[in-house]
DNA sequence: ACATGTTTGTTGTAAGTCCAACATTGAGGC
DNA sequence: GCCTCAATGTTGGACTTACAACAAACATGT
């Protein structure tokens, strides 16, 4: 058996951290033949290229989250939306049937409700929320159908489209690229449908931002302000912005650091 | 501040592997105040209950697979599943429209196909395959709805079942927890039913299965075997059974070590 | 107060890892 | 052949972790 060249062994590598959670430098030094320092510089090196991470002996493979998209977004602003997930959970309770639209502040939300003994139903055309609902005792979880759009980690098209219009919840949590006093925006049409479909299919719906997202607007326009139910989001300075949420009949929440909804 | 307790260092630790990859135990003693040693016992407590994996000095988040029955197996016959793997992706090709079932044997056809430049169409109840497939550029994915179990990495359930009624391939791989000279059987009755449905709606109907499969019986049937087109598997001792296929008119692919069916 | 069991800390030894500096090997290019 | 560069091996010392056995602290029920 010859010795493999150091292209083949990075490739093994990280192909194996596809499969395992992680791997020890020694163990792979042995299985290719090779020194421990061979497998270290080859670990350093896809480390830096950011295929795995370094663990104090070996490696451990890259996060889910790190998918080529969302992984500049899902870095920023992670507290602010961890608080926004907590807050909006609160609003949950057992029983209650939910749509959640696939996102990144979602996908906080998601992770909060997981941990709770709540029994309710969820809705979702979020991969990363299915999975993550998927392991709680007590909530049930329902995918929808689509073509797969891993850059937002959901499913999205006419499938989906047509499976939410068979189905009816009594509570729906979206998020959006942006908004303002008027209306809420998106950059992806795809991703806009179906938050449209969601927002008919459910009797009240909460739109989770963060303070980022305020005062923008994107290309395609998913609604009126005034058709959510809520506004969940960290911060709110603009007065102007109140008072539109205030005559739109939209409630304002606040996520404020330190005052989580739910005790830790 | 007081120390926590051990209940709420654990939850933390396990919490902290959501969002992170790896942790190490050093670290954590000093985060926690305590000992070393105290932060070890909880990472073994933890990766005993399957919350984690422990590596040399850390932990890391536990697979996505490493569902508390399935790690052990998963660990073991890894290399022939990847040869399988190889082998059955020999026979997709540009164009064609695949079924592909939920396992773990077909995600590992799935790691494969993700890395060919064919165009082709995937239909599949797998959550696993999904995410591997839609990293393909080439290849478009269309997951199906139903109800999420994570224990299998996929969706099962009425819904899944109407929904592949309504679609038609030219080609699928199920997965099976034994096959014998007669017939294929599962122990699960809710993939049993999807596995059945996907027979239906594929012209060719090939099974993946490693040798351990061989001879064995479970309590939920399948289908007759000779209800496949091929086999695909990594060893093949049993006369009896070539001969039975042979009869069953179901093609026998042997995936042999080092004979991979792509160049690596 | 007492006994009991759990949790955590302490300690010493063995083993593993990290890092840097330097030696060796092997494949092209001239 | 010779040179050069990249890849790998070697080595030694500093640091880190693993493991086991025992001690101390703490909680709990009687």
């Amino acid at each position: 058996m010859d010795k493999l060249s150091k292209r083949e062994r990075q490739d093994r590598i990280v192909n194996r951290l596809n499969t395992t959670v992680a791997v020890r430098i020694s163990d792979l030094a042995e299985e290719f033949d090779v020194t421990t320092e061979t497998i270290r510089r080859d670990l350093d090196a896809l480390a830096v290229r950011g295929l795995l991470a370094r663990t104090y002996g070996g490696a451990a493979m890259r996060a889910l989250t790190d998918e080529p998209g969302i992984a500049a977004r899902a870095q920023t602003y992670v507290a602010e939306r961890e608080r926004i997930g907590l807050k909006a959970a609160t609003l949950v309770k057992s029983g209650d049937v939910l749509i959640i639209d696939a996102g990144s502040t979602t996908a906080h939300l998601a992770k909060v409700l997981a941990q709770l003994p709540l029994e309710f139903k969820v809705i979702t055309n979020s991969i990363g929320v299915a999975r993550v609902l998927g392991q709680s005792d007590t909530a049930s979880v329902l995918l929808c159908p689509g073509d797969v759009r891993l850059t937002e980690e959901g499913v999205f098209g006419a499938e989906t489209l047509d499976f939410l219009d068979r189905y009816h919840a009594n509570m729906a949590f979206i998020g959006a690229g942006g908004f303002t006093a008027k209306e809420i925006s998106d950059a992806d049409a795809a991703g806009v449908a179906i938050k449209r479909k969601i927002i008919t299919r459910s009797e009240r719906v909460y739109l989770l931002a963060d303070h980022t997202k305020a005062g923008i607007t994107q290309f395609a326009t998913i609604c009126p302000l005034s058709a959510m139910d809520g506004l969940i989001t960290d911060a709110m300075a603009d007065d102007g912005m109140r008072q539109a949420l205030a005559e739109a009949q939209v409630e304002l929440m606040i996520a404020e650091q330190g005052k989580a909804g739910l005790a830790a």
